[in-house]
DNA sequence: TTGCAATCGATAGTATTACTATCGTTATTA
DNA sequence: TAATAACGATAGTAATACTATCGATTGCAA
């Protein structure tokens, strides 16, 4: 058996969280404490006193709140990337592949343990990128914290989703926006599901998972704006 | 001559900021710092010196940022649901008021003076909405201001166009997620232009302004996804 | 014109946030 | 055994996000 682990640079942290038991605990149990506050709420104290340690002990692995936000996506970013690539690498169609990709990022699929994450529970870490990954960008600092590379992680992905793109259609002249685009819509449609239903139409009272019917939606919107 | 206003209800604020000098004072500047420091850097404090009043006056009219953000928000709202009324009640094809709604929404066309707000630059509200508008609703608290109706403005005009896109094609299984998905890309295509280039074609670079590039995007988006 | 209410500035005060700094103990490693 | 790293404990600071009170001015109504 194995574990998978992303691993990310410097840059995003004062010391590597992954490099002892504290620094894992404060990013599992951080996650926890971020979904159930949300981000505003969501203090290091707070976090500290959640595994018993201190505010100044947080501090020496993530320089703020925001930092850590820039942690937790872009670590989550990367999972999926791999996620990506170890589901769909075997699909020659790139139209096939596209919708499994679409399917992925949405979550409305299911994927094997084996691309479990030891310590974090990723569906709780899903929650806190629907409902706060947005902040990470949009944030006076963008343009700097841009500069020192911490979104290649969002980046990269959308890049190789829109090559997929480009593949079912190379005269499509809006890739890598369409791409954007649906990854910002897979978590909104199903944050309007739960809190804004009216500017939806994903919704609880159906069949089919949330995640399942913005996945259908995204991909009547991809397919129907290609070749 | 005459100029338009946009009245509020009583829900959005403690008093009414239309009803004094000071009121509208707060409102207008409260725009231009807001632009320029963003939503986390802003304070009431901050936005009282700039106008030569003290901390305790402003928070008599709103009873914090969020509010004060939820406020403007839905100011732009009415007033972009109204200008949409206004520019395009005579079109009698579907498709072509809502190709002129798109170009709205995305601020891709000038709009007549007579359409102005008093005291208020659209543009820099504008520009508000675009980075800042999300959190109104990306918020812990999203049940509870819902309850209270005070995103009824962003619902309000998102169903207007939702139902020119059912009069087009009323086969079409999603109106309401395909209008809520392209409000939400008219502003962030744009960001992404200016801070994330890789993101989107949309660029600087190129003749046409970002606005008009972001509208042609999105209506490329809608047109195949109809009929 | 007296008086009342509303408005606002001025000031003060509180709890919390977002940090930074220092110190001493314990565990690890060389 | 000695050095070092990791961490808890504690303290402290500036700013934030408020709430409360007081007094001066202004307009308007009896």
């Amino acid at each position: 058996m194995s574990t998978i682990s992303i691993v990310l640079g410097e840059n995003f942290f004062k010391k590597d969280p992954q490099s002892s038991d504290l620094g894992r605990k404060i990013v599992s149990k951080g996650i926890i404490v971020l979904d159930e506050l949300g981000f505003e709420e969501f203090t290091f104290k707070k976090l500290a006193e959640s595994i018993e340690s201190t505010e100044a002990s947080v501090y020496r692995y993530f320089k703020n709140k925001h930092k850590f936000l820039v942690y937790l996506s872009t670590y989550y970013w990367s999972w999926l990337e791999y996620v990506i690539a170890f589901e769909t690498h075997h699909f020659s169609d790139a139209k096939v592949k596209l919708e499994n990709i679409i399917r992925i990022v949405c979550h409305a699929q299911d994927f094997p343990d084996a691309l479990d994450l030891p310590e974090v529970d990723i569906s709780k870490l899903r929650s806190v990128i629907d409902k706060e990954s947005d902040k990470t960008y949009l944030n006076r600092n963008v343009d700097e914290i841009n500069s020192k590379g911490l979104f290649t992680g969002y980046k990269s992905l959308c890049s190789k989703i829109a090559e997929v793109v480009a593949q079912i259609d190379p005269k499509y002249p809006y890739p890598r926006a369409l791409v954007s685009m649906i990854m910002e819509a897979s978590h909104q449609q199903v944050f309007f599901a739960q809190h804004l239903p009216s500017l939806t139409e994903v919704s609880k009272g159906k069949p089919k998972r949330l995640e399942e019917q913005a996945a259908d939606f995204l991909n009547h919107t991809v397919m129907h704006s290609l070749k």
